[in-house]
RNA sequence: GGGCCCGUGGUCUAGUUGGUUAUGACGUCGCCUUUACGAGGCGAAGGUCAUGCGUUCGAAUCGCAUCGGGCCCA
């Protein structure tokens, strides 16, 4: 057997991810009537580069994938990238350098789908040097003509549901994108402001009302203080002037009111703010609008008509302290809603807009996601206090070029809503002509198309439905649907993951899969947050040129489910001596099985000893992979084979190898056991460090199990009756006095295999008796002439047995 | 402000249905070429388990409070 002296991971890694693709190792064979396993990925974006991040989650739930593929289950692991939407948008603009505006629709369109697709291609090669083991050939990106196809034909079904609905509604709105987004895309952000005291009149009375947004004085529509504010009762009932624009609105009570703040009593606006939209809602308030979809103000504001948000508050407030109508200002700093991806202040704008109605669903929500295992389990709760915290109708329309078209066309005379036929879709209704010749309701020929797109998580909702042909193949949908596991961010439970069960809930009636693995996420050495302003990124493209794609993942596999993890250099360079450690092992032992033929006599005690304890392991590592506890695998594996296996058990038997005068039979029986126990540890280490485990398959054992990959080949089995509770702790004693003699010649200086004359053990008659059987062994890892039992003068005592010895140089 | 999670040697971490001396790794120090590996082996030092109170025969583990950190939401 010949065997290189060393390992080069990053030749090795390139040329098995090669072999894995070409030999459709990891293909999906409907034809294979055994259990599936299937994985519902997040597809990710293409609007940016692979992170560390990306990298931990893909290689936590890949080990999952390769351990039920071991197993034997018919594996279904698709993979996708999210192209899709406002992030592809604003990733196209930024990298051409040229804007949406300045072209047609069209143009633009293409332009994304042609970056999309030249930077799919380009992360395509990073997520694949991650090792991982999807069924390349089930790739899909967001924008193609299936998913369309599949999200149209989704809203359709919905909208004959009655569960697709168009109004006018206040909807948060970006002022600066155009757009309306969802409550999700927002975030709120700590920003310095001033708070303007402005002086209301009350039947000629002064009354000082504080506000940040005094350009929002013309959509005034009310004056609210807190019912047991004694200041203000007296208001109650009353009107309020409004200054510069005189007209009068009503002073009510309202809980929400906050005393504290300002003056403690506040106008609300149509509208600044979600409590203004609530209180315009439940007080039934009339609403004025004044801001227009980019952010400028409209008629309604009279003589700021036209100005910018900022400047018409800068006009307006010159204006009130010029007529004495400014009481006071400070400056402050206060949390402001923005919107996530460009920083700008949301506003609240009155649009037609497409809805899905679920806030009637709310029970079923909760039911479904009690119904979900979760992993960690704590993580259902952050979905519950979501849904529980749910107040709007999720909007689904943007404002936007680039997306999934609605498949609908309104008659331009009554504004009747023709809907696409299934069959005809994808539709692109700026293009295509609408199914019908006249509107059924007032007989009118002309139609205008939907121009607004859907919502990128109407679409990435639907990951299961995309992955297994929904209503195309219903055979494989009805055995793929729902899902076995879907791996999540926490970051993405309140949307990727929540909107996918309500996609499966209204459109299946069903959860989308049984099992939810969420990963935390990856923090800088230091336990920060990654971010590029902090300069701080660890990208995994280096880190695998640096340490390999194994020692990233061993890495990887450290973090439990839901932990946050920090990146430390020094756990890959563990990695890297993993590698090599199991190459070395490996290869000694490989070199003490060439001609081995399998047969077995008797097993010695201490191979019985390794064995036993090698099947405990098996139960442990099989157990954990079950229940998603990876870095459970990995630590056990690691100490069983680093400590036990190379450190105790390989000296143990080296003898036995080298020196014929201990007999064939102790050898062979080296030899079985050797054989056994590397081949299931390096199984069981195969999904977390695919390539090295399956280099070294390949020097011996893929031939004599017959097998084309470690990946493929069947996870070791538990065997009950090789654990021996008697032998392994004849071993752990024998094991004792090995570390008490070593132990002893490194106190006095000496070399470990330094000879020494005799071993004198001082122990009770039981132990004596399972030392014996392990003499020969002990003998010849210990470098001693004799080992004698029997009571004298000792010079160590044992760790864990507390045996006395006498060790004579 | 609300919800959830986390505080264990210098650093990262195991252990959390209460029960011997709290696990392992990195780092530090000392010793050693075990016919696989010096990218290795053997060993040493280093922890009042964030703080306080409580429950208990017994608490890293359970309860309460405080302090600190993180994530999500308002």
């Amino acid at each position: 057997m010949d065997i290189p002296k060393r390992y080069d991971a990053k030749e090795a890694e390139r040329r098995w991810q090669i072999f894995w693709e070409t030999e459709g190792i990891y293909k999906f064979n409907p034809a294979d009537t055994s259990p599936i396993y299937s994985l519902d990925t997040p597809p990710p974006t293409v609007s940016g580069e692979m992170h560390i991040g990306h990298a931990m989650a893909y290689i936590q739930a890949d080990t999952i994938m390769r351990f039920q593929r071991m197993l034997g289950k018919s594996i279904f692991y698709p993979f996708g990238f999210d192209d899709n939407g406002l992030a592809t948008e604003l990733y196209v603009e930024k990298k051409t350098g040229r804007l949406a505006e300045e072209m047609s629709r069209h143009e633009f369109v293409e332009l994304c789908l042609k970056e999309s697709e030249l930077a799919e291609k380009r992360l395509l090669e990073d997520w694949k040097s991650l090792g991982i083991s999807p069924d390349w050939d089930m790739s899909y990106r967001t924008t193609n003509e299936w998913c369309r196809k599949t999200s149209q034909r989704s809203f359709i079904q919905l909208y004959n549901k009655g569960r697709a609905y168009r109004k006018y509604e206040p909807t948060v709105w970006c002022p600066k994108c155009g757009t309306a987004i969802a409550q999700v895309e927002t975030e709120d952000k700590l920003l310095p402001s001033t708070l303007y005291d402005i002086t209301f009149n009350v039947e000629g009375e002064d009354l000082f009302i504080a506000t940040s947004r005094p350009e929002l004085l013309p959509a005034c529509v009310s004056v609210f203080y807190h019912p047991t504010d004694e200041r203000y009762k007296r208001y109650a009932g009353k009107n309020a002037k409004v200054p510069l624009f005189g007209h009068e609105v009503p002073i009510m009570a309202d809980e929400k009111a906050d005393p504290e703040s300002g003056t403690g009593i506040v106008m609300c606006c149509t509208a600044g703010d979600s409590t203004d939209v609530e209180w315009w809602k439940t007080h039934n308030l009339p609403w004025i609008s004044v801001i227009d979809e980019r952010g400028k103000m409209k008629a309604e504001a009279g003589k700021y008509a036209g100005l910018r948000i900022k400047n018409a508050r800068k006009a307006i407030v010159e204006d009130l302290a010029e007529q004495g109508l400014l009481n006071d200002k400070a400056d402050i700093s206060h949390t402001v809603n923005v919107h996530e991806r460009c920083g700008t202040a949301v506003e609240y704008i009155m649009t037609k807009q497409w809805f899905i109605k679920y806030l009637d669903l709310k029970d079923l929500f909760l039911e479904a996601g009690a119904k979900l295992n979760w992993y960690p389990p704590y993580m259902q709760s952050r979905y519950d206090n979501w849904v529980k915290g749910l107040k709007w109708d999720w909007c689904i329309s943007r404002q936007r070029y680039y997306g999934i078209s609605f498949p609908v066309w309104y008659c331009e005379d009554c504004e009747f809503e023709v809907i696409a036929g299934e069959k005809d879709l994808p539709v692109v209704p700026s293009e295509d002509a609408p199914p019908i010749d006249k509107c059924p309701k007032c007989g009118c020929d002309r139609f205008k198309p939907e121009l607004d797109v859907l919502d990128t998580w109407a679409t990435s909702s639907l990951t299961p439905q995309i992955a297994a042909k929904w209503q195309e193949d219903d055979s494989l949908f009805n055995r793929i649907y729902p899902m076995s596991l879907r791996s999540n961010g926490h970051d993405i439970i309140t949307f990727w993951l929540f909107n996918t069960v309500v996609k499966g809930l209204l459109h299946e009636n069903e959860i989308p899969w049984k099992d939810v693995i969420i990963n935390g996420f990856v923090l800088d050495p230091k336990r920060e947050k990654m971010s590029k302003s902090k300069g701080n990124i660890i990208k995994p493209q280096v880190s695998i040129e640096r340490y390999s794609g194994d020692a990233l993942r061993f890495w990887a596999c450290s973090a439990k489910l839901g932990e946050d993890l920090p990146y430390e250099d020094k756990e890959l360079r563990r990695g890297v001596k993993m590698i090599n450690k199991l190459w070395n092992a490996s290869k000694f032992t490989l070199l003490h099985l060439d001609g081995y033929d399998l047969k077995l006599d008797e097993l010695e005690v201490t191979d019985r000893w390794l064995l036993s304890k090698l099947n405990r392991l098996i139960g442990v590592c099989t157990d954990s992979f079950n229940d998603y506890e990876f870095s459970n695998v990995k630590k056990t594996l690691e100490n069983f084979f680093w400590h036990t296996f190379c450190d105790v058990y390989l000296e143990i038997v080296k003898d036995r190898l080298y020196t014929p005068e201990r007999g064939e039979e102790a050898k062979r029986s080296a030899q079985y056991t050797l054989y056994v126990a590397l081949l299931a540890m390096l199984k069981m280490m195969a999904p977390i460090m695919p390539h090295i485990t399956e280099e070294i398959y390949h020097v011996y054992f893929a031939e004599k199990e017959n097998c084309k990959s470690i990946h493929i080949s069947k996870w070791p089995e538990l065997v009950g009756s090789m654990i021996d509770e008697t032998v392994e702790e004849t071993g752990d004693k024998a094991e004792d006095v090995i570390s008490a003699v070593r132990k002893y010649k490194t106190l006095n200086k000496k070399a470990l295999n330094a000879q020494i004359s005799r071993v004198l053990i001082n122990c009770d008659k039981e132990t004596e008796v399972q030392l014996e059987s392990t003499c020969a062994d002990l003998k010849a890892t210990l470098h001693a002439d004799v080992i004698e039992f029997g009571d004298a003068e000792d010079n160590i005592i044992t760790e864990k047995y507390e045996f006395k010895l006498r060790v004579d140089w």
